[in-house]
DNA sequence: GACCAGGCACATC
DNA sequence: GATGTGCATGGT
């Protein structure tokens, strides 16, 4: 399994070349647009993040004392901005609640811990800690999303109701623990997505993938 | 007008 | 544990 995944990453860098992400000037913009993208377009987010740059609210302490209504309309644009202005309240309530509202206190913590106590805010679901965690804190994390299953579940090398820790687990458990790795092949996988793997297609004409000599060689895989 | 987008929580069975 | 639904704007 090490094998096709390192030669898909291979064929996927050689095509795609360097993705650089997370596009974002601090840790802070990662945090916060991770939780604006949720199932929404990277360009609705990044409308939001101008506004909230413009009108210079994008630190921890500005946001935190901004109520939940004020916020929504400067993030209008991402879709959800109700419930999503209330998901950056409850990651902000969090950060002021566990770590003083510093991110330097906050990156300092264990990697495990910082994740399971992610997951119990309100609105911070697997592939949002996960992309904080690689993303804004530098953890070697895999971040799963939705393209990354519908490309692995059509290559047949998981089943289509695969859960996120069962995709994951294969990804961490069959690669070197490379930060840089798993940021670039996730951002890789979901460029690959984008341009070729829609929901209702699931031929992926002309997809690189499908031009990888060791998947073509490949017989009909059992799902892992 | 239909489909899609870098999810998640909650209700219900 | 699986399945269905609400949340909502903006680009193609």
């Amino acid at each position: 399994m090490i094998l096709y995944l390192n030669s898909i990453y291979n064929k996927l860098y050689s095509h795609f070349g360097p993705q650089y992400w997370w596009p974002a000037e601090t840790s802070f913009e990662v945090i916060v647009g991770a939780i604006l993208t949720q199932n929404t377009n990277w360009l609705n987010v990044e409308k939001a993040i101008k506004n909230l740059k413009d009108k210079k609210l994008l630190t921890p302490a500005k946001l935190h004392r901004l109520t939940k209504d004020k916020l929504a309309p400067f993030i209008k644009s991402t879709g959800y901005y109700n419930i999503k202005a209330k998901r950056l309240k409850e990651f902000l309530n969090f950060l002021f609640k566990s770590y003083h509202g510093s991110l330097l206190r906050l990156s300092s913590a264990d990697t495990q811990v910082l994740r399971r106590q992610l997951l119990c805010v309100n609105g911070i679901g697997p592939e949002t800690a996960d992309s904080i965690l690689l993303y804004a804190l530098n953890r070697p994390v895999f971040v799963i999303d939705a393209y990354t299953k519908r490309i692995l579940s059509r290559h047949r090398f998981i089943k289509e109701n695969s859960s996120y820790e069962e995709t994951q687990n294969l990804f961490m458990k069959n690669l070197k623990n490379d930060i840089k790795l798993y940021n670039e092949y996730h951002a890789l996988l979901v460029k690959l997505g984008k341009e070729f793997c829609l929901k209702n297609k699931p031929k992926c004409n002309a997809c690189p993938l499908e031009n990888l000599k060791i998947l073509k060689s490949l017989p009909e895989r059992q799902a892992q």
